[in-house]
DNA sequence: AAATATTACTTGTACGTACAAGTTGGAATA
DNA sequence: TATTCCAACTTGTACGTACAAGTAATATTT
């Protein structure tokens, strides 16, 4: 029962079984991981595996160690560089609701990704949906997405956790978002995206195509975004 | 001489060595690293602490390591996350040529920049300079930039490590960037920045404003940026 | 001469130990 | 009662050891 691998890379054994804990919902967020030694315990293993075990995550965003308390569970996604939409006003992050104007379903590839698709990707079908998000009730984001029916299968929108793809990806599927590749360019509103988000046909808008890639092998998200910024600026911070 | 902060923390020791050598130009780029057991013996210190200062490195984008050969140094900021003109044909980033419009001097803040001074910075003048980034001889981006003068005073554009900013922060003052957030916006081009660029008044311009923050305690620069990405797209990408 | 094996390096993983430093809550003290 | 102190936790740093695994040049064999 995978005992060989157990044997070797035990640190990662340690970090994939927390993790899966954390994404499954034990180990909830914001509460606290059981200490180093007593997972050393639990697992028969020196302080300095779990140590190893514990930094993988703390790069990854899943936790953040404080000393003399101990390792906190923390909402992924914030320290991960992902474009945000922000509140001009102040500097809170307004809720943001979204909504599925067209379910998941399964069709061609569309010519308008700017990547190129993997081979494996070409022979398969995908599925496309498509999104916008509102703020203070009014449209912001028009957003088409795809992903390869192959890699994942369709997935209803009835299914997402909290209106969240990713969420929805990471608790149910146990797929985490490994990093991306971006592209922005100002462009005037086309007459579709204008009347998605009730704008003037040729005001400015900012188009973000995008290509999550996975943990799970051969599942890239293909992004494709129409930011009304006038009122709320996208943001993006990184640090090291 | 500094021996009780070398006895604690020997590993930011070590690693603050290493980076020091690397921005200097010593342990030059493309090249190795010594080795971990050469290190140890240099400094009298266990493998256990070299390898902690090490990862550090690597976490913070100075170098890479390559199992049975060694930690190689590579050019920084490539693994960034900054944002980059990216040409549009291929995947090849085209060389950028940089012109300074406005050599660095010292001015009053501009109340353009929309992130909140630090008290210190307030009472501080700050120096201003403009640059301009032409792809092909064609102008891409202008580029506003602000630093608190006391935080660094007066650097000449004649100072300048091959026109750029950064590295000169780098090689000369051992600066390093730390991280960054930006706000993104599409606009019309005002007039002034259309004749800069060499587009239409009302033309959609990629607006970005960042605040980078640097290794250098109350250093931040600050920068206000307009794109023309009807040619060259913005791009980004990160990854775990 | 070419293929193979050895050797001497490199980094990767894991063991165990010791003490420093930060946090917290309860016991002892004022 | 309010304060101080301390003991029992937590993570942080550093020591030393051992062997696995990958790389590259050299020596050996075919």
């Amino acid at each position: 029962m995978g005992d060989k691998k157990l044997e070797k890379h035990k640190y990662r054994t340690i970090r994939d079984y927390i993790k899966k804990r954390i994404q499954i919902g034990k180990y909830p967020v914001g509460g606290y991981l059981p200490s180093e030694n007593e997972l050393c315990n639990r697992f028969g293993i020196t302080r300095t595996t779990v140590r190893k075990a514990l930094d993988e995550l703390l790069k990854e965003g899943f936790i953040v160690k404080e000393q003399g308390k101990g390792s906190k569970v923390i909402e992924r996604g914030k320290s991960l560089g992902l474009l945000t939409v922000k509140g001009i006003s102040g500097s809170i992050d307004y809720e943001v609701e979204t909504i599925v104007t067209e379910p998941p379903r399964i069709v061609g590839w569309d010519p308008i990704i700017p990547f190129s698709l993997t081979d494996e990707e070409k022979e398969s079908q995908c599925v496309y949906f498509q999104r916008v998000r509102n703020i203070n009730g009014r449209p912001v984001v028009l957003e088409n997405n795809w992903y390869s029916l192959n890699a994942l299968g369709l997935i209803k929108s009835d299914e997402f956790v909290d209106g969240s793809f990713f969420k929805t990806l990471s608790r149910e599927y146990l797929i985490e978002i490994m990093g991306a590749e971006q592209e922005l360019r100002s462009k005037p509103a086309s007459i579709d995206v204008a009347k998605n988000l009730n704008i003037h046909e040729g005001a400015p808008i900012l188009h973000i195509s995008v290509r999550f890639r996975t943990s799970r092998a051969g599942l890239n998200l293909y992004g494709d975004l129409y930011c009304d910024t006038s009122e709320y600026p996208i943001r993006n911070s990184y640090f090291l």
